[in-house]
DNA sequence: ATTATCTATAGATCTATAGATAATGC
DNA sequence: ATTATCTATAGATCTATAGATAATGC
């Protein structure tokens, strides 16, 4: 498998599970066992790769095998799509993150399972949701509840890290960066730049967890830290 | 300044510099010696904070204060005007990391110059451009040229990575990451995601391009590193 | 004469709603 | 009766072009 395709493989559309109501013109096209998840396939893989603004309803509808207006028995408005998109990603990482903050385990352990789950969600789902993140429409009030969860889940991050460089500092290690810095979530979302490049291996959440501990200037067993960490994510 | 106004300060719209020409209905608005000038202003704002398939052309040309029409005299059409802008960001950067590769300096010094130069322009620059590169129009073959320039850039630091990397090596330093992990261009191209979230302070470029090094596993005098690194960009 | 602007508009969208229709399920 | 789909469309855009107009410059 070569670095472009290693992501999640396409799921079977299930065999049309006809239920009531009048029958679709076309057969179905995307995995899914609803409606409602064949839609935010068949929208995450537009959005991702046309632009959410570029992604016309009818767009999304065709992707489906319905008509357009088919889509507005199941969601709202079209910013209800993305919002259910969104949800499905950031939420369940906040949560992992604050079991994995209740665990007794090294801080260094905790960042290092932390950045492996994050960055694995983002690298091996079906389509490059991350890149969605940076949407100027995610400014608005509509997707508040969305972008303080990131928030949240920035600060638990800057938490581990903070634990961590208290350790290294009170070990004597020196020229150390700031918690602030942000480094290891900043080093963890950038596999949705990797992904967006066609570049990266299969490997590449491990790498990036590693690369976090190594840009806090960590040092210490590396067998050990990637052993602890495994177990803490074992838990989950 | 707090951590949000940093950037750039707002230049002062000219006098009105009447020439030919019907005159406009509105007072000019916007920085920029040339008509062209303030219409890139005013899509830069208006890309990054709406983005760019919301953004519409009347509304660009609201921002500047001419009517929707005259914007076509400048340009043909909207991609143009957003090539135009992406062309002021990247084709500088590969020159200047072009000079950088031919300076005599130790591989520590270039990447440290390079990261700081790539991120202080990424950081500073009036509008945060940088989050318009993953854009999914920038897949089409209009901006090819565009996306070349950056893989070269990709490339450029890579190799200054590299020869970090076997510097270090063979000083008998173990657990290095590897050079196609592309750990350097990544943590700088996370000051975009910082601008976004509205976050870090004045000397954030520093303290990546520190950052770009550490997480190479670099060690040595971190004083003499800056020293080498702010000598090669006073040459530029 | 040349230039930079303006007004007006064609033609192509696009989102969301109203209401009809063709299934299943009770 | 309920459900999931369909057809049709209103009303609001949006990009780009045609051609008029009001300055300056020669």
């Amino acid at each position: 498998m070569d670095a472009v395709t290693e992501h999640a493989s396409r799921a079977e559309a299930p065999a049309s599970a006809q239920g009531a109501g009048r029958p679709r013109l076309s057969d179905r096209k995307r995995p899914g066992e609803t409606a409602r998840e064949e839609i935010l396939d068949a929208a995450a893989e537009l959005f991702t790769n046309r632009g959410y603004a570029s992604t016309s309803t009818r767009r999304i509808a065709e992707a489906v095998g319905v008509r357009q207006a088919t889509l507005y028995h199941y969601f709202r408005t079209k910013d209800d799509i993305l919002e259910a998109l969104l949800s499905t990603t950031v939420a369940p990482m906040l949560e992992a993150a604050a079991t994995i903050a209740g665990q007794t385990a090294s801080p260094a352990a905790r960042l290092h399972a932390t950045a492996l789950l994050d960055g694995t969600q983002l690298w091996q789902s079906r389509w490059n949701i991350g890149a969605l993140y940076l949407l100027p429409e995610l400014r608005t009030e509509r997707f508040e509840q969305f972008v303080q969860a990131r928030e949240a889940l920035r600060a638990t991050y800057r938490e581990f890290a903070a634990l961590v460089l208290d350790d290294l500092a009170s070990r004597g290690v020196r020229d150390l960066p700031d918690a602030s810095e942000d480094i290891p979530l900043r080093l963890v979302e950038t596999l949705v730049n990797l992904r967006w490049d066609n570049v990266g291996v299969a490997d590449e959440p491990r790498r990036t967890a590693d690369a976090v501990l190594r840009a806090l200037g960590w040092t210490g067993d590396w067998n050990d830290l990637r052993r602890e960490s495994a177990r803490l994510l074992a838990m989950l």
